[in-house]
DNA sequence: ATGTAGACTATAGTCGACC
DNA sequence: CGGTCGACTATAGTCTACA
């Protein structure tokens, strides 16, 4: 069974290292804490969609971007 | 601004529709409270990931299906 | 069948500190 | 720079009841 904060978690991380963006840089530009970012990315945390919008802006990305497994 | 509960709760209820599914039935597949079910329809609620996969499972669409606006 | 309200428990999300 | 811990406050998600 596929763990969808496991997938969600990699995704914001290969995409957040393509942009040479560091957590704390992304952290700063979603208005999210640093720790959580570090979290997420882990797949620790079970995000909410308006954690997920603000990540996609921050990152420049379509929602659906992180989703597409 | 927009608001990605309200699109994400109107999404659900246009594919629960499309599909002759109640949001009591909705609510049994998915495992979540049927209350519940009304509140995200109505934009009311900041729901997570893993209750969006849930809900996309239940409907047999793909998580990326909530997200195009 | 659905919307809403209120009271509840679990967890999202913050923050300071240390490695 | 990133992972983790612990304590905290806000809110996700449950449930009963009534319109």
């Amino acid at each position: 069974m596929m763990d969808i904060k496991v997938a969600y978690g990699e995704k914001v991380k290969a995409i957040r290292k393509s942009q040479n963006v560091s957590q704390e840089k992304l952290a700063e530009l979603a208005e999210l804490d640093r720790t959580y970012i570090s979290d997420i990315e882990n797949g620790k945390r079970n995000v909410s969609i308006e954690t997920v919008f603000k990540i996609a802006k921050a990152l420049d990305k379509p929602m659906i971007s992180f989703f597409e497994f």
